[in-house]
DNA sequence: CGCATATCAGTAATACTGATATTG
DNA sequence: CCAATATCAGTAATACTGATATGC
C-alpha cells in the first residue's frame, strides 16, 4: 500500500502550481508596467464580468473584502476602474472598468506572461498544447469545487492534532 | 484571426494556477501546524533531494538566495533542518533534514492539503483522475523549461504565435 | 435589532533589493 | 583581484484579522 512515492497527486499538484508561479514571477522582468499580478487578475475579472462589488470580487477570487479593496484602490487610482454605488441598494458600490482598464488589460496580461507563453511552446508536444484549455478549464473548476464539508473531516476527525 | 476569446492559454493559465492557489490557502483554516506552505515546500526539497545549499534550494524553487534563507531559518529554529560546512568548501552550508523534519513534511503537506484532496476527488472523474499525475508532471516541466531566450521574441522564430 | 457591505487600522507571510563579509 | 556563498538590513507586494460606520 505505501506507495513508492507516499505523496498524493493532490501535494504534488500544490506543490507544482506554486513552483511554476515562482518560476513565472522570476521571469517576469522584460514587462515594466506598474500593474502587479493581482491587480491584472482583479482587473481582468472586472472587464470581463458583469459589474460587481468588492465583495462579489473578493468571493470570486477568493482573498478577503479587505485585500481585493487594497487591490482595486491601485486600480481606480491608475484610472482603469471606476466605482458606481449602486441605486437600487446603497450599501454596494460596483466597480466598473474604465475603457482605459478594458485598452490595458488583456496587453499587459499576454506581455507579463510572455516567459510562460514561450515555455509552453517550447516545452509541449501537439497533443500537450491541443489537451492544455481542457487542462486550464480543470484548474479551474477545481478553484471552484465546491466540496461536501464531510469529505473534509476525512482524516480530521480522527485526532492526532500532531 | 484573433479568436473569440482574445486571451491565450497562458494567460489563462497563469490565472487559474493564482487563482486555484487562493482557493488552496482559503480552504487551509483547519490545519494548525506553525508551519507555512513556504516553508513545507523547502522542507520538502530538502527530504527529497541530496544535502544543497541554500542558494541551490533558491535555484530550485524560483526565489532568491535571502528569501530562502528567510525560510530555511524558520525550518532550523524548529527543529526541521540542521546545517553543515562543507568540508570540501568553506563557503557552502549544507541544508540537512533532521529526523523530526523527516517525520513531519508528508503529514503536514497532506493536510494542509486536505481540501484540495477532498476537491479533486468529488470534481474530477475518472479519466481525469488518471491524467492528472501527467498534468502534473507537465507543470513541473514548464517551470524547469529552458526557454531559448530568442524565443521570448515571439515573432522572430516562428512566425506569429497565433 | 440583525445582517451585509464598505472602510479604517494594524499585522503576518512572502519575496524582493542593496550592501558587506568570507572563502576558494 | 574576482567569483561564489552567506548574511545583515531594509523594503515591497500580498493578504490577513479586528474594529467601526452605514444602509437594508
Amino acid at each position: 500500500m505505501a506507495a513508492v512515492n507516499s505523496r498524493s497527486t493532490a501535494v504534488g499538484l500544490a506543490l507544482a502550481i506554486q513552483r511554476l508561479r515562482a518560476r513565472i514571477r522570476s521571469e517576469a522582468g522584460l514587462d515594466t508596467s506598474p500593474w502587479s499580478r493581482s491587480q491584472l487578475q482583479a482587473l481582468d475579472r472586472v472587464v470581463q464580468g458583469p459589474p460587481m462589488t468588492t465583495s462579489d470580487l473578493a468571493s470570486a477570487e477568493y482573498v478577503r473584502p479587505q485585500s481585493m479593496a487594497q487591490t482595486l484602490e491601485a486600480l481606480e487610482k491608475g484610472g482603469l476602474v471606476a466605482r458606481r454605488r449602486d441605486p437600487d441598494d446603497g450599501r454596494r458600490v460596483l466597480i466598473l472598468a474604465t475603457d482605459s482598464g478594458r485598452e490595458v488589460v488583456q496587453f499587459v496580461l499576454e506581455k507579463r506572461n510572455a516567459w510562460l507563453t514561450a515555455a509552453i511552446q517550447h516545452e509541449l508536444d501537439a497533443k500537450e498544447l491541443a489537451a492544455l484549455p481542457t487542462l486550464v478549464r480543470m484548474l479551474d473548476r477545481l478553484a471552484d469545487s465546491d466540496v461536501p464539508p464531510v469529505a473534509r473531516r476525512a482524516s480530521d476527525r480522527k485526532g492526532t492534532s500532531e
